[in-house]
DNA sequence: TCAAAAGTTTAGCATTGTCTAAACCTTATG
DNA sequence: CATAAGGTTTAGACAATGCTAAACTTTTGA
C-alpha cells in the first residue's frame, strides 16, 4: 500500500472526534448560554434555559447534573445555576472562539444571520490553527 | 422587550439542529465513505467501513440496516454495500461540499493535515451561503 | 397568611449509537 | 471437498440525551 493509510487514519480521528466529542459540545453550548445569562440577569435559572435551548425542564435539571459532576458548575436544590472557575474558563474559551469565526464569516462577506447560525456550528470544529488563520484574515484582509 | 427574541430563536434553531440532524451527519458520513470505497475497489465491504471509520463491525451492520431503510444503500445479506440513486447524489453533495471546505481552509493558510480533518467537523454546518461565500474567495483571492 | 402560580426535581420511558460475544454464512486452501 | 479463516449478522447491554407526567418547593399576590 501507498500512501492510503494516511487518510483513513485522518479520517478515522475526525470521525471518532464527532462521537467522543458531542458530550463535550453539549456541555460548552450550556456552559456559553449559563454565562450570557450571568450577564445579562445575574443569574441562570433552569426555565431560562430550557426556553433558550429549545428542551424541557427536564432536560435541562439532567444536565445540570452532569454539568455538576463534571465540575462546571454549582447548584444548590431549587436555587440558580452558576458557574465554577472551570466553568468560566470554558465559556470564555467558547465565547472567544465563536467571536472569531463569527467575525471572519461576517468578514467574508455573509450575511448577519447567517454568520450566527454557522458560526455555533462550526465553532466546535475548528483548531487552533484555523481559528489562527481566520483571526490573521480578519487582520490583514 | 427588543432585539432579545431573534437572538434566542436563532441559538434555539442552531442547537435544535444538533439534535436532529446528526443522525443526518452520520449517515453522510457513511454514505460519503462508502462511495470512495466504491470508487477505489469497487465495492464496499462492512469491514473497510468499520476498520475507516473505527467503529466495531456490529455498528456498521446496524447503521447500514438504518440507512436501507432510509433509501440510501442496498444490500443482500452478506454481500458488498451499494448506493442507490439518492444515496449517490447525498455522497456527491456530501464530497462537493467538502472539497469546497477543504480547498477553501488550504486558501486561507492552515496545513493540508488540519484542513482535512478540520473540513470533515465543518462541512455538516456550513451554509450554501457560507459555501458560496468559501467559493468566491477561492477564485478572488 | 395561605392558596395559586411558577419553577424544579424525580421517575419512567424512548431512541440512538456504540460495544462484545456468539451464531451464522462465504471463501480459500490443503 | 471439507474445514479453517474471515466477514456478517444477531442478541443483549449500556450510556447519552431527549420527552411527559407527577411530586415537590418557592414565590407571589389577594
Amino acid at each position: 500500500m501507498k500512501r492510503k493509510i494516511p487518510s483513513s487514519k485522518l479520517r478515522s480521528a475526525a470521525f471518532t472526534r464527532t462521537r467522543a466529542d458531542h458530550q463535550a459540545e453539549l456541555s460548552q453550548d450550556y456552559v456559553e448560554l449559563i454565562a450570557e445569562l450571568i450577564d445579562e440577569k445575574g443569574e441562570a435559572r433552569g426555565t431560562d434555559i430550557a426556553m433558550r435551548l429549545g428542551v424541557a425542564n427536564a432536560t435541562v435539571a439532567k444536565t445540570m447534573k452532569r454539568l455538576s459532576d463534571q465540575g462546571l458548575v454549582e447548584q444548590e436544590p431549587y436555587r440558580a445555576i452558576f458557574l465554577t472557575g472551570e466553568g468560566w474558563k470554558m465559556a470564555e474559551d467558547g465565547k472567544r472562539k465563536h467571536q472569531i469565526v463569527e467575525g471572519f464569516l461576517l468578514a467574508l462577506g455573509v450575511s448577519a444571520e447567517t454568520a450566527q447560525v454557522d458560526s455555533e456550528g462550526i465553532e466546535h470544529h475548528v483548531s487552533a490553527e484555523t481559528l489562527k488563520a481566520m483571526a490573521r484574515f480578519m487582520v490583514r484582509r
